[in-house]
DNA sequence: CCTCTCGATGAATCCATCT
DNA sequence: AAGATGGATTCATCGAGAG
């Protein structure tokens, strides 16, 4: 990298700026997991719906969460959502080493555009993992969405290693999102923490969509390297804070 | 319907045939909800079934996928599968009345296809309910594949009533596959039980590939109408014997 | 200290109304 | 006429505060 990061310590680097051309100046093979929640461009079938600002999109009207600042990159149409991750998960296949994972967030509406485009992208498609919040909104007369998903795959094989310390990962996680946020769409402390563990023990996780830096904060306390890129100065005013700060919670069970 | 049914009582039919050909018997709009477990392993994914059928070019899906690469080396089969489904989504759309839903079981690996297959077949995308199996094969170094997914949608606009009774449904079920099994996808009982209720209240509940049965029992002893479909005779005559029993637990919890 | 009640809230969704 | 806006609805969960 030429450009200063935002922010740095010993275990990794917060870059701000975009993601694709941040990307575009990581070296090959340089990073084991590619983690990260990209902004859906969901919360509505039609364009107008999202073209909105993300408080109002994502936000219930009585809520009082509207002090949080907007992400922007929200406004795609479900194709072109699709077609502008197919590009930025290209170059990471890049950086990501052979037998490296991905993991993408996703809500329902766009997973299977997420799935198309990690293939697209070159990469291996190799399952869904189902984010379950007990406390999403009812809906009446229909079936609630209170799930998430992770759809992860990988750069190339994956040869089963059948030794001894193997990890097997739950293919299912259950919590509520964090009551005081930083971010609008910030996600548990501890499902990240789980998550992460699929990073091969001493690797380096790489999170081209920070937000509010859980999966960095995460990678961190699970002892591994880290590589952050975010977009909004504000939030990565967001990201340096957690991180420069102790963990009474490092390796969370 | 000409035919004579397989079996039939008070509360509902089986027929026995294929269900794109009895489908296509069915009265329009006769039907409140179509719920089934399509067969992902015998419906096209095997070399036999694709080289008896001819003209399944193309997908006509909204979902913008036809120009995609190869997908995950199975992509053939995903899509002949697709096809074959919204062959039969669409003739099933026709019986099904407007307003009512279609819920579709499918693993991870054909939900993408699934989803574009539903809307292929003409009905409204509404959403994805994760079924979770705690007893599932771990898998070294992975994330464990343990669950299996409902696809639902609608034919058409679902108005919501705002009625006191409205009665909204988790989005999310959580239970192992039963110890003892007819078949070999057999669903458990109480999580059919609990999905038929987006039934409208003294509605009917189809199911073109009836299998052992599960699902209109469910909707038997959650008291809807019933209209079963099965190619099978071995499981004709299992869904007719479990279909006769007395069930002492009408209205499952 | 435990139990109970009360209130707040969520990457929701639909629809009438307004622009 | 199509898009944008705001109000109303659903309930499991959690925190605060009372008893």
């Amino acid at each position: 990298m030429t450009a200063k990061p935002f922010y740095e310590d010993e275990s990794g680097q917060l870059h701000k700026g975009e993601a694709l051309s941040v990307l575009a100046n990581l070296p090959d093979a340089s990073v084991d997991a590619l983690i990260t929640d990209p902004p859906y461009s969901s919360g509505g079938m039609v364009r107008g719906d999202r073209a909105g600002s993300t408080g109002k999109k994502y936000i219930s009207s009585d809520s009082g969460n509207q002090a949080l600042p907007d992400f922007s990159g929200d406004s795609r149409d479900q194709r072109s959502y699709g077609y502008w991750c197919a590009l930025w998960l290209a170059e990471a296949l890049r950086v990501v080493r052979p037998g490296g994972v991905a993991l993408l967030f996703t809500d329902w509406r766009q997973l299977p555009a997420t799935s198309d485009a990690l293939q697209a992208g070159g990469w291996i498609w190799r399952g869904i993992v189902p984010w379950y919040k007990p406390i999403a909104r009812p809906m009446p007369d229909r079936f609630t969405a209170s799930c998430e998903y992770v759809v992860w795959g990988s750069r190339g094989p994956m040869p089963v290693e059948m030794v001894a310390g193997a990890k097997t990962l739950p293919g299912f996680y259950q919590a509520n999102p964090p009551r005081e946020r930083d971010h609008q769409t910030q996600k548990p402390l501890d499902v990240m923490a789980k998550l992460v563990r699929i990073t091969a023990a001493g690797g380096t996780v790489l999170d081209p969509f920070a937000g509010s830096g859980t999966t960095l904060r995460a990678a961190k306390d699970e002892g591994y390297r880290w590589i952050g890129v975010e977009r909004e100065e504000a939030y990565c005013e967001v990201i340096a804070k957690r991180l420069a700060q102790d963990t009474l919670f490092g390796g969370v069970a």
